[in-house]
DNA sequence: GGCCCTGCGTAACAGTTTGTAACATCAGGG
DNA sequence: CCCTGATGTTACAAACTGTTACGCAGGGCC
């Protein structure tokens, strides 16, 4: 059983440390955060394998910032709330969060919980998209996040233009799974996009300058990169 | 937004009932087992995209249905049970359930778990299933699910579209099984399909690309895989 | 067998979606 | 100002998939 890096975000001081100095004695390496800025540079900064994340947060909302971490990553979310109304639970749930769980809670619960989000969580993880990731391996080709190069299985060196790179990571990020227009458009930060054929056409020309094979369209869903992806870490 | 299909295995009739038809109206499309064996021989017979699982079931126990199920199959499951205790909610966790729910509940946090659970799936859901079977075997001929080639016994490489790709799933994962219309369509996730002759016309064009034998015509039923699937686990 | 009815195979067709070439637009650099 | 490359748009061909129509096959009934 490897280390796992939880981060507490919890503005309560006294709550924090209690909740830090319990989960360190369980074996898990603890970082805190008290306000919405210092949990995006912690996670930012290091690994993070799973936030507890409390709802209320003085002047930052929790349900906000699970959502905003959501979209840009896949670090699991367990959500923390004084509160247990149930519309509370809801909006926890929406907003992409794995688990919820009501102060005051169980200690062994609470750990019973982060365990099972871990298990679940930990058979996806080599998809799980990391910032350090700097080269990926895919059926015989090679991407160098570094240098933005992409090698053929023959050693040929193919150009990506900007556009064509941001797809190709999309499609790194999400290796085996359909993504509709209207995702990859969300993926790409241009919902625009998905209206007209940009995207058909951003699609058809990465195909061109990689393997056709590569990307395989879902009719009427959209499009799947057929390749398992290997990251070595920089 | 496809449908997703829900087991209730529940031993109280009227529970069961409540159940089903709540969730019925919610847009679920819902199978009920009231004991160990007719939950088994649910999940073997259709798809099933989740179960809820109640921990009390006269004679069985819910805790081992739930390891036995997870031993065999992916399928995400919730447990239900009438007594809170934390020392249950902690069995349900260690045996692999993905949440839990004491009775009695909200509906919609029900509602909002099995959202939650179903999404936290989806993703990886297509990535077990190729993994899971990645080359079936049937008399002669063999598919790769992971680049989704079928080729033939003389070497031939068939190319299936991808609807029919998704018909010849159903029928590898229910050989010698007679499948009505409605259940193959159900399993294509388009209930629709059963109404015209789309599925008569899919089963046609499945049969001209593949061998006419492999797929027999049971007259006023369906159609029946005739062929015996081996697997080789990838 | 002859008849009829129903269900099925299949060809032809139509609507929709996607591939792709050609063109339009736009920004940046000389 | 033009050239160049990147990117979106358009147009048309090709592929996919459901619908319809027609004919055949199976089975009950006389």
């Amino acid at each position: 059983m490897s280390l796992h890096r939880l981060l507490v975000v919890e503005d309560d001081a006294e709550m924090a440390a209690m909740l830090a100095a319990y989960l360190q004695r369980q074996g898990f390496f603890v970082t805190c955060a008290d306000s919405r800025a210092s949990a995006l540079q912690a996670l930012q900064t290091g690994r993070v394998d799973l936030i507890l994340l409390d709802v209320s947060l003085g002047d930052d909302d929790g349900v906000q910032i699970c959502a905003e971490i959501r979209a840009a990553q896949e670090v699991p979310i367990i959500m923390v709330s004084a509160l247990s109304a149930d519309h509370q639970r809801m909006a926890g749930y929406e907003v992409g969060a794995d688990d919820y769980i009501a102060k005051p809670f169980n200690p062994d619960l609470l750990l019973a919980r982060i365990r099972a989000v871990l298990r679940r969580t930990r058979r996806s993880a080599s998809l799980i998209h990391r910032r350090r990731d700097a080269i990926c391996r895919f059926s015989g080709w090679s991407y160098d996040a570094r240098r933005d190069e992409i090698t053929a299985p023959g050693g040929w060196q193919a150009s990506l233009s900007a556009r064509e790179t941001a797809l190709l990571r999309v499609f790194l990020a999400n290796p085996l799974i359909p993504l509709s227009r209207e995702e990859i458009a969300a993926a790409l930060d241009d919902e625009e996009a998905a209206e007209g054929r940009a995207i058909d056409m951003l699609v058809n020309r990465l195909r061109q300058k990689t393997d056709p094979e590569l990307i395989r369209t879902e009719r009427g869903t959209g499009y799947v990169f057929t390749a398992e992806v290997a990251r070595d870490d920089g």
